[in-house]
DNA sequence: AAAGTTTATGCAACCGAGTTGCAAAGTTGT
DNA sequence: ACAACTTTGCAACTCGGTTGCATAAACTTT
């Protein structure tokens, strides 16, 4: 698995076993995590450690955050040249039934006219309903 | 303050003098209300009286709740004829600066091309940046 | 108007997600 | 091998939100 080694390194990410693993759980992940679902992936890691792993990665840009206004706050892998501006934004899907967050790469967030003055740094779109495997 | 006592009547919740002075706190708000700011505006009210009055609100759909990511939800009224379905939706915008939370209610929700089989309910938006009052 | 029923309010206490402090373990550089 | 720094793990805490239960207030029925 060097090439999530490679990942870490490109964010600046020092490569630890622990970082290589959480980023292991979460590439195979289809739908974001949370830092509980997380901590349920590993038998013996500490929840603190996987908060702090998860932070460190999204100071790094190599994952993003997604409040789905569920109450806890679910984490998913950025693109390779994601920077996480508004350009790189897309919308998430929350689906009611069966609770997965996915991220809807393809379907970049609108853009607003905001009003006068109002200057825009980033943007939360979080859709909800029936996702494609619970209909 | 009869107007308030019919708001309440209109959306079918029993006007009681708790409710009326939550209404009218909530009328005079041009910014969205978390339930704590709500608490520091009664010196002697009960916070749970306060989150339940709250419920109430939002259940018979006379305030919408606003998850905006600062942690606290946020609440601000409905405009009369709201069903909070997805075409009465608008954006949300959180100043970074102040932490004010505003209903945008002249911008609609955009809406989005889901992918096939993805039912919609709601949409919440959320646009971050810095409004106008704090450039 | 009194008794009974329902609804709203208030207090205490709990819950869970997120977070901090600190010490131990591991890593890096000389 | 030693010092300096970074990461990990444990304990404990914060804070928003929530529930249970008892009291108070408001309606109902006679």
């Amino acid at each position: 698995m060097k090439e999530n080694e490679s990942k870490l390194e490109n964010r600046h990410i020092k490569p630890t076993a622990m970082r290589e693993l959480v980023l292991k759980v979460l590439s195979d992940q289809s739908a974001a995590i949370s830092l509980a679902d997380l901590e349920q992936k590993f038998e013996k890691a500490d929840k603190v450690t996987l908060y702090r792993t998860l932070k460190t990665f999204e100071e790094n840009k190599l994952i993003h955050s997604i409040d789905d206004g569920t109450g806890s706050v679910k984490y998913a892998l950025c693109k390779e040249t994601c920077q996480c501006h508004p350009e790189d934004l897309h919308v998430h899907f929350l689906c009611t039934k069966c609770k997965q967050t996915y991220c809807l790469t393809d379907i970049p967030v609108p853009s607003v006219n905001l009003p006068t003055r109002f200057t825009l740094e980033t943007i939360n779109m979080v859709v909800k309903g029936i996702c494609v495997n619970c209909i």
